[in-house]
DNA sequence: AATTTTTTTGCAAACGTTTGCGACAAAATT
DNA sequence: AATTTTGTCGCAAACGTTTGCAAAAAAATT
């Protein structure tokens, strides 16, 4: 079966091509009752316009382009969410790629793009990606690019993140607030800005006004790795009363361990982290966060996209901020 | 800055559009020595196809769609995970639009999928949604649709699934095993066929098999749901001691009542589930389930879809096979 | 009735590719 | 030396739109 074209009604309404084109768009030229005629057939042929010759004529797509490490991941699912919520309310429609934090799929995944005539992307880098030369040869073809979550240093970009310095010292306020003694806090994926961000802040915080307060810091990039890293804190009897999880992955492989060796929450250990907060009210008692939305950061991504698309480069680093939500386990 | 286009590859080199199209991709005719000035010229002008003209021209695009009702969900994620591994190796993008359970929304997203000429659409039913006519239409028109996980029952279409009934005949078994005398199965969403299918070879099996075990139906489509329909059968003292849960969802609302009322698993209660096992391991003990994967189901899809490209219609439905994986919650 | 204005429609080029066919030269065959 | 084959390349049409401009028809103005 072949598709309807403006031809086929064209020729079927003895009209030309460009008076049928005008009519379905309701331009004034055209008088009412042609118009009805047209889209009278155009319903029952139900003829779809096609994108590409759309976009072949007018040199400009309606997709938009994400890059996210993982979909599988509750801060990108609702990041996503948002985006594609305000994509479809704005007549995009949006394609998902996941680099799997490996650069080469992300390199991959622009070359998509680009095949694709994205007219915009948001992306969240990779790991250990740096070759923003990419990012800013798309940015020279005047397809704006907007990072989010996990940006590169370069102020070349737009970007949106989570106030992440306001959260790691909101974290910190509230272990003050328990009146900790000693603390193990782990962070994520050392090569991050995102995790450097974090981890300066909520070190430098606790220094100033919690002195003597105990700290250890340590990284972890899997809830494996965390979970490791807790039982060896947790097992030489050095009264750990109180755990700072980054993540969700790090919160998970923390509560393995305390889980294992039967730690009561909160009394035992106290635990706090930063989520959108789906994991956390997974336990019982629910752990106390530090709320990141990914749904809030992802409608901020899309204002700007819209702004850089519309009039100038507009280069700026916006953040949303957080805020904290009791559980039950500090 | 303006995009690298034949043409103006053409002009640079003194060719014709032609010899230059065909130089690029490795015809025969062209000689060796203009192939390599094409390809040098392409490479340090950075020459992108456009995926537009292209798909204009040869009416066929490499994109593929899927449908899901949310990318939020494991099991969905792991399945999109594994379509966009395959497609990756064969030269396909992936476009991921959600329905989140909605008709409408599954509408309109086809409309973009159509509109954007993908060349197949790997299709998850939302909810109640039963309008096949337009998946009909796709079909007719030559983009092959492959249903996965929430299929519809009509057999003109091409479907990928779990083995549902073996999924729930497997639970069946380990209940049995446990001794357990009072049951209770919450099942998903009512009007879905997989929920069906599950349950009445669930129920089939418990007849058959263990006609003194008194089991309890119940369904639900939310975890809040799941969490108020536990709380009525473990609160009235009915000596509940095992409860199904069918889906990731419903163990959550399930395991938070079981929290709230301290009961102690496996003790005092039983938990088998369905899932994909992400969320059974992060409680304690960790609660057996029947893992169903959505990567394997991802690739039969693909093979699927690649076979109704290629040849003719190959109108079946296939299954994959499910395993018990222990916990410590039976 | 002749002119101007307004309304309604069509022509044709362009977007960047692909591809059947023909053209031309060089090489191979007679 | 005349012919055929082979190797390279270009012409031009087509894919389905959009849009500036011209044209034709109808209505309004003299």
């Amino acid at each position: 079966m072949t598709n309807t074209t403006l031809k086929l009604l064209a020729q079927q309404l003895q009209l030309s091509i460009s008076t049928v084109s005008r009519a379905l768009k309701d331009h004034p030229d055209i008088s009412a009752s042609t118009k009805a005629k047209v889209h009278a057939l155009a319903q029952s042929l139900d003829y779809e316009p096609n994108a590409y010759a759309i976009q072949l004529r007018t040199q400009s797509s309606k997709i938009l382009g994400v890059i996210v490490p993982a979909i599988s991941n509750l801060f990108y699912d609702s990041f996503i969410a948002a985006v594609e919520e305000e994509s479809r309310n704005n007549g995009y429609a949006v394609m998902i790629l996941q680099s799997s934090h490996n650069p080469e799929n992300e390199l991959s995944n622009l070359k998509i793009f680009r095949q694709n005539r994205v007219s915009g992307v948001f992306a969240c880098l990779s790991s250990s990606s740096e070759n923003l030369e990419v990012y800013q040869k798309m940015n020279e073809r005047e397809i704006p690019v907007v990072f989010f979550d996990i940006v590169p240093k370069d102020n070349r970009f737009t970007k949106v993140r989570m106030a992440d310095e306001r959260c790691a010292i909101m974290a910190a306020e509230n272990i003050i607030k328990r009146n900790a003694k000693k603390v193990l806090a782990i962070f994520g994926d050392e090569v991050l800005s995102i995790t450097q961000k974090r981890k300066s802040a909520f070190q430098k915080f606790m220094q100033d006004f919690a002195p003597k307060i105990h700290c250890s810091y340590a990284h972890a990039n899997s809830s494996l790795h965390a979970e490791e890293l807790m039982k060896k804190f947790a097992d030489k009897k050095n009264k750990l009363d109180t755990v700072f999880c980054m993540t969700d992955e790090i919160l998970i492989g923390v509560m393995k361990t305390i889980q294992e060796l039967q730690l009561k929450i909160p009394s035992d250990i106290g635990v706090i982290s930063i989520s959108n907060g789906f994991i956390p009210n997974l336990y019982y008692p629910h752990i106390s966060y530090v709320e990141t939305s990914g749904y809030e950061l992802g409608k901020l991504a899309f204002i700007q996209m819209m702004a850089n698309m519309k009039g100038g480069k507009t280069l700026t680093e916006l953040t949303v901020d957080a805020k904290f939500v009791e559980g039950g386990s500090m």
